[in-house]
DNA sequence: ACATATGTGTGCGTCACGCATATAGTACGG
DNA sequence: CCGTACTATATGCGTGACGCACACATATGT
């Protein structure tokens, strides 16, 4: 009555639900409290977690967009001075800092992110987390792209969270296995 | 050296990421595989899933936009054949009609949906996945707002799998203990 | 019947892109 | 050196998917 084939697709639906969920509630929170389209809320996050002061085509390749389309996206964080323009010693390249208020905006939309996902997961007992852990780790490990990628797809993590610089991070542990650097 | 804060905070952000990269996977999917916006894509599941021939308005309750974008939207359904617009005993009302190749581009995203999520976990074992199966239940649940948004929350789910009509649907079962219907 | 509420459609503006192209700076072969 | 090819950034312009304000049509209640 329950053949494996079914139970597989109940799975798969309930884990799409879940994270279509978790999706919107963490996308609205974040446009909520950074004002700011959710590209550039990675934008934000990704200059803040991972690039010190990268040029605009690195920013690019990161997000995926266009090298217009990330021009403009510059200049929509440069408006409220989230960021600044600075030119570097290649004098094609424009680079992209960020100033203490777009850090402190780039902390609102962590703090933003995290608050959804902790009431999320208030539901569940120590030992649910736990395997919750263990099991959210495998699928990520499961979903990694080319070791480039890793970055879109942790985009808007939290670095002190998920423990990359203790190796605790799942993701980072199985991209450095991966490339020799 | 691992307080339970911490540990918190991992499991959390490691959820976040996941449910990020599934939920940008599926709609890359479901994007290629319709050509329609993700909004539509969720229009064709609604009507093809939840709604049998309901008014615009009930649509724009489920999708959650405002009139004037519902209408838009029934307007670039209705451009490639996918839907009807067909006016019933109210005449205030305008009664959405899912054609047959409506209904077939509601597969093609069903399908496109399923086979990501197939795929990212099948990297799972058996066990592994009846423990996710309740954890995701369980969360889901907890994420349950008023009953009117679990049609918003399901978008794109699909009813088969979910196995609402058997009583395996966590939400529904929820949802129908709340509600006194 | 007539005011009011409700649902649909239209004009218009906006935001976040992409594409094509212009410009400026760099690297290299002669 | 000097021109050619390449690369990074910036700009013009178009588009898709919205929202807001408003017009219009249809119901409902007194």
């Amino acid at each position: 009555m329950n053949p494996p084939e079914s139970e597989h697709a109940h799975t798969e639906n309930l884990m799409g639900a879940l994270a279509l969920v978790i999706a919107d509630r963490t996308a609205d929170a974040i446009e909520d409290s950074s004002r700011q389209s959710p590209t550039a809320a990675a934008a934000l996050s990704a200059l803040h977690q991972f690039l010190g002061t990268p040029s605009i085509d690195l920013l690019r390749q990161v997000l995926g967009l266009t090298s217009s389309g990330t021009v403009r996206l510059v200049d929509r964080l440069e408006d409220p001075g989230y960021v600044t323009r600075r030119t570097g010693s290649d004098g094609r390249l424009t680079l992209i800092q960020l100033t203490a208020s777009g850090r402190r905006a780039a902390s609102r939309v962590s703090s933003a992110r995290s608050s959804v996902l902790r009431e999320a997961l208030s539901v569940l007992s120590p030992d649910e987390r736990r395997t919750l852990d263990a099991i959210a780790a495998r699928l990520l490990v499961g979903l990694m792209r080319g070791p480039g990628a890793v970055r879109w797809m942790c985009r808007l993590c939290d670095v002190t969270a998920c423990g990359r610089d203790q190796g605790r991070c799942p993701v980072a542990a199985a991209a450095s296995s991966t490339e020799t650097s």
